[in-house]
DNA sequence: CTTGAAAGTTAACCAAGATTAACTTATACT
DNA sequence: AGTATAAGTTAATCTTGGTTAACTTTCAAG
């Protein structure tokens, strides 16, 4: 197996698509710029670039799509990344918002054996500090459920799975409410018209907005 | 104090050069190019790119200098070096001979906030896994030892202090020899016209050459 | 079914960092 | 002192990854 030797850049164009698919939304031009913070002209030139190298399916004017091998790639780096968020935590004792950032650029050095490394101090963990799945290193993404706070019924305990922001401030917050994976939550109470919900979390309550809750990942089935 | 900006190219030389002067080198435009693995056309034109940013002075023909600025980030660059170096042996028990390139490559990466919590969980620590010294935050370099092992008298019992290389599989024997610092030694025997040295370490006696006992720092006065 | 805004592309340009080839300077040696 | 060789520089060129500005395509809505 060669290693198709891509830059940083490159990586991170396909990290930020397989993100973008992932999430639901279409790997479009507009929306990858935007993530990656570069002018949509330069998005075009990178798609192109790396359409030419096999890694992604590149027409003019349509939705991008990541070949295997892109895929391939696009998951080593997320592994890389969500490896790294994990061991700063553990190792460091870092706050959840802030390692995020700096498995951002970390993620593309990562060489085999500082993986291999890290992965069996964690013991192959699945999941990061933000409940976010760590793929394989086979390149298997482990499964996740998809049942979101904001869409549970009034009583009806779970635990907390999954955090889906990266905003740093917002992570600060949450992590001081104690809404982070493995916390209980219970919707206690909706207010009407989209209204704050009242949360139960673990011995606490608090009210949050339907935003948070569209952030906060859930168990399929109710916490015991 | 505003950080300069300078690109990892940039500080890769500056690092360099302040190695070279460091091992009593001067800092001249092929030693770089040869330690960068680069042309010696590419240390030119760096060259005067960072002389044009006040990192060093650049004369046509001459020794490059670094200024204070320069001097400055190539110490800070080492010091995040050799933290890391020091944190992946310690957290991974990653053996002494890999963490040179992991660390080369994280160390334009190393935010301070990740500086600080890996300091204070090595406890300010003053050398790296080879025993190279590790610069203060302000900047300040301990002071080490100058005494080589090629240097000393027979049966002078010292302790390794420092091991000068960077070589994978020159450490990797020289760590199966237990020549690594903290060692005792003391050369018993001195083959004539430069030949090879009889020494013991710690509780086993082993040969190695001159060239080797050239890389080896031991403490100033002897081991008790 | 046309049209206007949003999305995407192209073109021209730029800077960084590299290369090779050719030239210049420094230096060491007879 | 004169000159060969090593060291260093310059020039021309390349690639990557950006930018802005202008143009084109798509698509939804009247």
């Amino acid at each position: 197996m060669n290693k198709p030797d891509v830059s940083r850049a490159q990586e991170d164009f396909l990290k930020t698509a397989y993100l973008l698919n992932s999430a639901g939304k279409p790997a479009t031009n507009s929306e990858i710029a935007k993530a990656m913070r570069v002018s949509p002209a330069a998005a075009t030139g990178m798609a192109k670039r790396l359409g030419d190298l096999g890694l992604l399916t590149y027409l003019k004017y349509q939705e991008i799509l990541l070949t295997d091998k892109g895929q391939v790639i696009a998951l080593e780096i997320l592994r890389h990344h969500r490896l790294l968020e994990l061991f700063f935590t553990e190792t460091l004792n870092l706050p959840w918002e802030v390692v995020h950032q700096i498995a951002d650029k970390f993620e593309h050095d990562l060489d085999e054996v500082l993986e291999d490394a890290i992965d069996s101090l964690l013991d192959s963990p699945s999941i990061d500090p933000h409940g976010d799945p760590i793929p394989s290193k086979s390149g298997a993404m482990p499964a996740t459920s998809t049942q979101m706070l904001a869409d549970l019924p009034a009583r009806t305990p779970r635990l907390v799975t999954r955090v889906m922001t990266q905003e740093e401030d917002l992570l600060a917050y949450l992590g001081s409410i104690g809404l982070r994976p493995q916390a209980r939550v219970t919707i206690m109470e909706r207010k009407p018209f989209n209204g704050p919900l009242r949360l139960q979390i673990n011995d606490e309550e608090n009210l949050v907005g339907q935003e948070i809750a569209n952030l906060i990942v859930v168990s399929e089935t109710d916490a015991e």
